[in-house]
Order: structure tokens, then C-alpha cells, then sequence
DNA sequence: AATCAGTCCAACCGCCCAGAC
DNA sequence: GGTCTGGGCGGTTGGACTGAT
């Protein structure tokens, strides 16, 4: 359909805010509400467009917006919900009240991202980063055996081949059934632990594609997210950006501490998810 | 003091989705 | 069912800031 800009008029002010911008922004929502972005511009005198408008206000002007430094417990909050539900910001911001997903992303961006680079920890996917090479050439070297990891991949083919035959029924269902209004059902509740195996399918197919690839490991039981995901690094402590990595690389552990750290990291993860705020979007 | 490189973050862009018509 | 619109989202960018040389 090609929609236009929603800025295409010309006269339309970019850029930065002025402070008296903001007071008139400020001044009408406190009067009036938002309601219509599209339409506020004009009503409260501003030569801005209303998506401007409607960004300023939420990522910026809105009272209940905690600004500054994040904490470490925030930090830890941030990457493991990124583990979890990758590049969705919004949602990753309904778990850190008050911090808004732009302000996240950045944050993610510009030290999350780099720290866990450094730590050896592939920021997509969270698992260390040469697991790939381990994989391709261990054969009895300080790395996870080759047998594991191939029974790790195989394992999950079989559950990715699982998650799409439960989408698939999911999405059946969901044309037979009315919707329901009431989001306790599935969507509405975070992980609980009687609900395993249909609750994680059910965050699945909410993915957008894109996100797809480091996602199916997470469409698992609990046991089995913990088995296939074990890749993943146990803890991402602060702390010296890059004191190595032979931790981030548990898989130099090999065995039960492999196994144990990843659980605790998944562990926390689903913890996490759970004590998170009900009503969030995602779940 | 001047310059340069790196970092940070507010704001923009373009796409997508849901709802209205 | 098709189209249009508003709002939301994630990715990217540009400029301000900071620290090193």
C-alpha cells in the first residue's frame, strides 16, 4: 500500500525539541489527554507531527519515566530477557517499570551488546561464541564433544519440527474458537510451572520471523529449553568488561557444571518471567 | 588549545498490524 | 473482502558530548 509519511507536509518542525515545545506538549496532555496524535499537533500549537509528538511523550516527556544510570539488577534483567525474547524491546520494557524500550535498546546497544561481545557471548543468540568452531573441530579437546553438541542439534530439530506442528494447531484452533477476550487463558499468563509445554509454544508463534532463528530453542518444556540451550552462558555478571571468558566458555567445564550453569541462566530466565508483571503484552 | 575518535542517546524512518469504514 | 488510517515497533542516524593525543 505504500502509506505516506506521516510528516510529508512541509513547514513540519524536525529536530530537537525546544523547551517550549515540550511545555506546549507537556500542557495540552496534562489538559486534554492525547487521545488523537494525529490531530494534537495542531490543537496544542506545535508545528510537529503528531507521531513526533506521540514519541516525545512517551520516550521522554511521560511523568512516570525513571531516567539515568541502569541498575545491575536492571542490566541483568535486560539480558536476560533479551535471551528470551530477543530484540523486542516493547516487551522487554513491560518487565523494567519505568524505563521506556527506546531507552533500553540504546542501552542494549551501546553497553549490553558490547559487553557480552567481549565476554565471548554472541549477543543474539547468547551462547559463547565458539561454540561454532568447537563444535565444528572438537574431537576430544577441551570443548563440549562433538557427539553432545550433535545430539544437542538434533534435539532440537526434533522440537523445532514439534513447535511447528503445535503452531499449526494452534493457529486451527484459534480459527474454531471465538476470541477469547479474557488473556488469562494462555497469552495472559506468564510461564507457570503446570503449564509448560503449551505455554512455550505460545510464545512462539507470537515471534515476528526475523526473530525466528535464535527463538527455537525457547519452544521447549523447561527440561528441554535447559537441555538444548545449554550453551548458554550461566551468568553475565558486571564486573570487568572482559575478564575472560574461559567462564562465558563453560563449555570448557564440560559436564555437570556445563549442564548446571545453563540450567541456573534458564532457570533465571523463566523465574524472572514469571514473577514479571501478569498483564504483560507477551505472555 | 586544537583535533580526532569513540560514545551516547534523542529523534527519525519505514514497516507492520489492528481496527474502522 | 479491500482499502485506509492511526498507532506501535524495531532499526538507524545525526549531532552533542567526552576523552585521548
Amino acid at each position: 500500500m505504500g502509506r505516506s509519511p506521516c510528516c510529508e507536509k512541509l513547514g513540519l518542525k524536525k529536530g530537537p525539541w525546544t523547551p517550549e515545545e515540550d511545555q506546549k506538549l507537556l500542557a495540552y496532555i496534562d489538559e486534554h489527554g492525547h487521545g488523537n496524535w494525529r490531530a494534537l499537533p495542531t490543537k496544542a500549537g506545535l508545528q510537529r507531527c503528531g507521531k513526533s509528538c506521540r514519541l516525545r511523550w512517551t520516550n521522554y516527556l511521560r511523568p512516570d519515566i525513571k531516567r539515568g544510570k541502569f541498575s545491575l539488577q536492571e542490566e541483568q534483567t535486560i539480558i536476560q530477557l533479551h535471551a528470551l525474547l530477543g530484540n523486542r524491546w516493547s516487551a522487554i520494557a513491560t518487565h523494567l517499570p519505568k524505563r521506556t524500550d527506546n531507552e533500553i535498546k540504546n542501552y542494549w546497544n551501546t553497553h549490553l551488546k558490547k559487553r557480552l561481545t567481549k565476554m565471548g557471548i554472541d549477543p543474539v543468540t547468547h551462547k559463547p561464541k565458539n561454540d561454532a568452531l568447537v563444535s565444528a573441530s572438537d574431537s576430544g579437546g577441551s570443548g563440549v564433544p562433538q557427539s553432545k553438541n550433535a545430539a544437542n542439534l538434533s534435539h532440537m530439530a526434533q522440537w523445532e519440527s514439534a513447535r511447528l506442528e503445535a503452531e499449526a494447531r494452534l493457529v486451527r484452533q484459534s480459527k474454531l474458537r471465538p476470541s477469547n477476550n479474557n488473556n488469562n487463558s494462555s497469552f495472559g499468563s506468564p510461564l507457570s510451572p503446570e503449564n509448560h509445554i503449551s505455554d512455550h509454544h505460545q510464545i512462539v508463534p507470537s515471534m515476528s520471523p526475523t526473530h525466528h532463528s535464535h527463538h527455537h530453542y525457547l519452544s521447549m518444556t523447561n527440561t528441554d529449553t535447559i537441555t538444548a540451550a545449554a550453551t548458554t552462558n550461566a551468568t553475565i555478571q558486571e564486573g570487568g568488561d572482559d575478564n575472560s571468558n574461559g567462564k562465558a566458555g563453560s563449555s570448557s567445564n564440560g559436564g555437570s557444571d556445563y549442564f548446571e550453569d545453563n540450567k541456573t541462566y534458564w532457570n533465571n530466565i523463566l523465574n524472572l518471567v514469571n514473577s514479571s508483571p501478569s498483564h504483560s503484552p507477551m505472555f
